[in-house]
DNA sequence: CTATGGCACGGATT
DNA sequence: AATCCGTGCCATAG
């Protein structure tokens, strides 16, 4: 806020506003390579070990976030606290684990390798440090398909812990997005999936038998033999056959779920690190939201004090050869603060208006625009549309979702829509104009051409195609 | 005839 | 200025 480095009154050169814009618009991977990139080719800029909160510039330990910043302050209107972090660890599991064994992280394709670190951003806070380390391997050895052939016994052994615990790491992944990635078999993952779809809707509990032991009989269409075996009736076993292959995913990893089908499918979860992590105060949803601002280096950039002092020493015709250096440097670190001072205060807002959508879900999302976030913070609107665009955010539910989704003004609508169809109808589906009547019954003003769009967006089949089967689970 | 999807238009948003 | 979004109209399928 107040430091000194960087004023408000300050004359905004072109150059200087140039830079923040473009610096606003990247998100924290970029920034990194950004970063990297200045670092090599400006002497003048130095990164330093010390590592310092990006807002009060207190010192911090590696991996620490400000005691001071990360306190819930009497000045916070909304029980959220927005703080900008200098938190790097995810970096570590990476770095700890290329070291050492012999494989090469260059060696992995990029589609291969963001799976890994999206699964890892979104446990990594559920599970104490030292079982970090453990979980990281486990995730590191999944393959396409979205396996780990290696059992628990082996980790184990290998990282000298016992069984119940690689056990507990495991089931804590596995619960991850994909759901079920990191199981040692697809009976393993759907079973997984099967209870935690579970957990949400009505199961029959023979299901999970099915799952764990009598796949292949099914797969070779042996309903027969499964019907006696578990003594049920052989419609029964059909019903649970279709309910498997509707809805759950043998293969985890071939996360099919992005943007598919016809119309532009509803920006769904990325797989790309957060640069915004939104969690609850001691992981308790009673408690204040935490907001964090991940920012790389946003502590630890400056000056480099040895060019400083071969400035002043130098004569005056060499003074004019470093001088460009020096103030492109400083220029980007003020552009830097710059940037994340207004990311730090749109989130402030953001968060602000959507509580309740963090804390009670999508339906509850509040349809605010850039542009009333703009007036609000007495910014242009696009600077709000560069700060909002490429960034991702972590809900405290782990899922991992673009920034611009706070934004989406259809999102309450369409969780009310799915929520109608999985609800109401089984056997007699509602129609696109039954359902747009309900839902202009519950306040939402909104065509039967706009249904239909909805619905299309959300992945759900018209009425016609819906009838009959009385299992239904359709997710996002 | 009813339910839906395609195309395209106009107003809002970025 | 470019893009997105809700909707009306019309064709098509059942």
């Amino acid at each position: 806020m107040y430091q000194r480095q960087y004023l408000r009154t300050e004359p905004q050169t072109t150059a200087h506003l140039a830079q923040t814009m473009s610096l606003l618009k990247m998100n924290n991977d970029e920034l990194v390579d950004e970063v990297e990139k200045i670092l090599n080719e400006n002497p003048a800029l130095e990164r330093v070990d010390e590592i310092r909160c990006p807002q009060c510039n207190r010192k911090l330990n590696p991996g620490q976030i400000c005691p001071k910043c990360s306190q819930p302050k009497s000045t916070d209107v909304e029980d959220a606290i927005v703080f900008l972090s200098p938190r790097t660890d995810f970096q570590f599991s990476n770095e700890s684990l290329s070291s050492g064994d012999d494989y090469q992280m260059d060696e992995f394709t990029p589609d291969v390798m963001e799976l890994p670190e999206y699964i890892l951003r979104q446990i990594v806070y559920d599970l104490p440090e030292n079982e970090r380390e453990i979980a990281a391997y486990i995730i590191m050895q999944v393959n396409e398909d979205g396996f780990v052939t290696e059992t628990n016994a082996s980790i184990a052994q290998y990282f000298h812990v016992p069984l119940s615990k690689v056990e507990k790491i495991r089931k804590t992944i596995m619960r991850a997005d994909p759901i079920g990635v990191c199981a040692v078999s697809p009976e393993a993952a759907m079973s997984i999936q099967l209870e935690m779809l579970a957990e949400a809707t009505d199961i029959p509990s023979f299901y999970s038998n099915i799952v764990e032991k009598y796949l292949s009989t099914l797969s070779k269409k042996d309903y027969k033999k499964v019907a006696q075996d578990l003594d049920l009736s052989e419609s029964d076993v059909r019903k649970a056959e279709h309910f498997i292959s509707e809805n759950l995913n043998p293969y985890p990893g071939r996360a099919s779920w992005g943007s598919r089908k016809n119309d532009r499918v509803v920006q769904e979860n990325v797989y790309s690190n957060p640069d915004i992590i939104v969690k609850y105060l001691n992981n308790d949803p009673n408690q204040s939201l935490i907001v964090e601002i991940i920012v790389p280096y946003g502590g630890n950039l400056q000056i480099s004090s040895i060019y400083k002092k071969a400035m002043q020493q130098s004569e005056d015709q060499k003074k004019d050869d470093l001088k460009p250096d020096y103030e492109k440097a400083n220029l980007f670190i003020k552009c830097l603060q710059q940037r994340n001072n207004t990311m730090r205060r749109m989130l402030e807002k953001i968060t602000k208006y959507q509580v309740d959508f963090i804390r009670k879900g999508a339906k509850y999302i509040n349809p605010i625009t850039r542009a009333d976030l703009a007036e609000e913070l007495e910014v242009h609107e696009s600077t709000i549309s560069r700060a909002v665009a490429n960034k991702s955010l972590q809900l405290p539910d782990g899922k991992i979702v673009p920034l611009s989704r706070f934004f989406d003004r259809s999102l309450g609508v369409r969780t009310e829509l799915k929520e109608i169809i999985n609800k109401e109808s089984k056997k007699k589906p509602l129609s696109d104009s039954k359902i747009a009547e309900i839902l202009n019954q519950k306040g939402y003003d909104l065509a039967r051409r706009t249904v239909a769009k909805y619905r299309a967006m959300e992945n759900i089949d018209p009425a016609y195609m819906r009838k009959k089967h009385d299992n239904e689970t359709k997710q996002s």
